[in-house]
RNA sequence: GCUGGCGUAGCUCAAUAGGUAGAGCAACUGACUUGUAAUCAGUAGGUUGGGGGUUCGAUUCCUCUCGCCAGCUCCA
């Protein structure tokens, strides 16, 4: 047997002898080591930490602190999930897949006679307690692909036959646990006794290989944790996430609401949330405007032919309204840049006057599916905050990062961490290969040029050009996509967008899309979430409310309403026969920021006492006085 | 669109082994004139999402439909 030089993330190297594995290897530095490592990267490949090492190289062992340990310990007791069904239920569930997800893992079963429900969820949970308890070993197994076939047709699980059959290479590995066997690349944690704090969270439907023509088969979500602590903290986030969705906070608020006989999808902003919108709008031209675009606004329908030359029609008419009159078609728009193009269009353009940067607040239908709906995340109806800027190609470069930075602005003043992503071309797509080459390498230049990290999605661009999507990360550590830059070769070619180069000749520019909020109704949605519906000072719909003591103070409080409102001030009057602590109370519910409280002493002085949704009171000033306050605490978006 | 679940007063929820529904909050009326998170009393409010069927009788069972919820697929 030779000797292997194992070298470690310290630096140091061990000698161990071939055959040696990353176990073998920890025990030589210590015990609680050994037992502790869950896995272990091998020259950069995730490996099980019983896996016999056959070369030298560099190796890192896994412990519950390692980033990815947790990815792991979760696939692993994807497993655990699948044995105890399997254990409870035999062969009248078959296994398919399951493997871990961000806030946990799933596996999905299918059954002809087993209906899973939600009470099964304690039974499948005490049976996955007493297996790992048992502290089963989990070890892996390499096999012929023929002789794996032949293994899981031997066991009724024809899905399992399915997925290798689908695989290319000869061999594929198993994984063993007491008497339940599973096809799966690894790695996994060394035996069942890891697993001390999961628990099973729901079940959904779903299609087998996610493919809506194939069987739909029962998901079971679940989620683990390296402790119990863990584990419940993230219920407890799950909890609060419920208590702030938007939906609920939505009608609470009184912002807006969705109407059956208007149809699904389509939102009905009450006077609160209009002026949560409008407020978010005017903040949007302000924004666009300090950054050279000029706003424009198009028709809400276009004749259909127009839909045709851009590929909408062909590619998205099942999710087009259409309306003809007096015999001729037209489309209500499911984007904005059609019309954009035609205002760039319709004068001849110079290269000297290039880029042009047309902004419009531009309200779209789609038919979305029924079942896609979901409060303002997903509706039918919505307003982008779009643009389309039309250049030269040489100016890509610089746009693309005028956006960036833009979108950097505004994550900031909303408070909101983010992530990119960079999507290539899709397979229902038009436009030349070479067209895509160009534009998907000068948003990677773009990207690079950041020095921000990306991420890349094969084959997610939109069907004309490839895009960047930026992904919000709110106060819950949710991700939600919003703004989009996509690069275009593909409309100006068959729109015939020319500019007038230095050389009297004409070119062909090149036109970004691009979304900041993405539709303000998501954004809003997003915000309520992200703030809990407590908005700060700037955005609430209303920034105070007047409460008097007695109806002694009404005329006064009346006269101090109509000041603050003549100043710009949002606020309200409440002159309601109620005790001053239930008006309070409902201004408290409502997270209206300030409530100004005037009683005799307020009136006496003229003044007012205003208190803050937190509970501190300010001392009393004049109404002038907080009308400076407000002006100063709102001047930077606070 | 698909799978599953749900739909009772404005909101949150009860009830009916098939015998036409009840509470709290909100609304309205009155009393109280109140100082920082809920004053008291009274009144009104429902073709139990909609259509059809079974039945002496349906809110309850069946069926279609609409909407909502979870997930899947999709998101220019």
């Amino acid at each position: 047997m030779g000797l292997l030089k194992i070298e470690l993330p310290d630096g140091a190297c061990k000698e161990v002898e071939a055959g040696s594995t990353p176990y073998d290897v920890a025990l030589t530095i210590s015990e609680g080591l050994a037992r502790q490592a869950l896995a272990a990267r091998f020259d950069g490949e995730l490996v099980d930490v019983s896996r016999p090492l056959d070369h030298s190289g560099k190796l890192d062992l896994i412990t519950s602190r390692s980033s990815g340990a947790l990815e792991i310990v979760r696939h692993s007791c994807a497993h655990l999930m699948a044995q105890a069904v399997k254990e409870l239920y035999g062969a009248e569930v078959q296994v398919t897949i399951g493997p871990a997800i961000k806030d946990g893992f799933y596996y999905d079963f299918y059954s002809a006679t087993k209906k899973f429900v939600p009470e099964d969820f304690p039974v499948i949970e005490k049976k996955m307690q007493e297996l790992a308890n048992a502290k089963q070993v989990i070890s892996r197994e390499v096999m012929a692909r023929e002789d794996a076939i032949e293994l899981f047709r031997g066991m009724g699980e024809a899905y399992k036959v399915e997925l290798i059959e689908s695989l290319e290479q000869e061999t594929v590995s198993l994984y063993r646990q007491g008497d339940f066997v599973d096809l799966c690349r690894g790695p996994h944690v060394p035996n069942t006794g890891i697993f001390k704090a999961f628990k099973l969270t729901s079940l959904a439907g779903a299609y087998w290989r996610g493919d809506e023509k194939n069987a739909m088969l029962q998901r079971i979500y679940a989620t683990a944790f390296l402790d119990k602590k863990e584990l419940k903290a993230h219920l407890e986030r799950l909890e609060e996430a419920k208590k702030r969705d938007h939906r609920k906070l939505g009608r609470e608020l009184d912002l807006f609401s969705f109407s059956e006989e208007a149809g699904g999808g389509l939102v009905l902003w009450h006077p609160k949330g209009a002026m949560l919108r409008t407020v978010i709008e005017d903040f949007e031209r302000k924004e666009h405007l300090k950054r050279g675009y000029e706003i424009v606004v198009g028709p809400q329908i276009l004749k259909t032919d127009l839909w045709k030359m851009s590929g909408h029609y062909e590619n998205y008419r099942e999710n087009m309204y259409f309306t003809e009159v007096d015999e001729q078609s037209y489309g209500v728009k499911p984007m904005n840049c059609l019309a954009h193009m035609l205002i760039y269009k319709s004068k001849p353009r110079s290269y000297r006057n290039l880029p042009v940067r047309f902004f419009e607040l531009g309200t779209v239908h789609r038919h979305e599916k029924s079942g896609v709906l979901h409060g303002l995340l997903r509706v039918r109806g919505f307003t982008q905050d779009d643009a389309h800027i039309i250049c030269r190609p040489d100016q890509i470069d610089a746009e693309v990062k005028g956006i960036m930075a833009f979108v950097q602005d505004v994550a900031g003043i909303f408070g909101f961490e983010y992530t990119m992503e960079l999507s290539t071309r899709p397979e229902k797509s038009i436009g030349s290969d070479e067209d895509w080459e160009r534009a998907t390498s000068a948003l990677r230049s773009a990207l690079e040029g950041s020095g921000q990290e990306y991420e890349i999605n094969e084959g997610d661009g939109a069907f004309y050009g490839p895009k960047i999507d930026v992904k919000l990360k709110d106060a819950l550590d949710r991700e939600w996509q919003c703004a989009t830059i996509q690069c275009d070769f593909t409309l100006p070619e068959r729109f015939e967008l020319t500019y007038v180069g230095a050389d009297g000749e004409k070119h062909r520019p090149v036109m970004l899309h691009r979304v900041i909020l993405g539709s303000i109704e998501r954004f809003i949605g997003v915000l309520i979430e992200h703030y809990a519906g407590a908005f700060p000072l700037w955005l609430s719909p209303v920034q105070a409310v007047v409460l008097n003591v007695t109806d002694n103070q009404a005329d006064y409080a009346q006269q101090v309403f109509e000041q603050l409102r003549a100043a710009g001030v949002r606020v309200e009057l409440d002159l309601r026969n109620e005790k001053l602590g239930f008006k309070i109370r409902e201004a408290q519910v409502a997270k209206t920021p300030y409530m100004l409280v005037i009683g005799d002493n307020e009136m006496a002085q003229g003044t007012v006492a205003p208190r803050f949704r937190d509970g501190t009171n300010l001392d009393a000033m004049s109404v002038d006085d907080f009308v400076a306050f407000i002006k100063a605490e709102t001047a930077a978006y606070k």
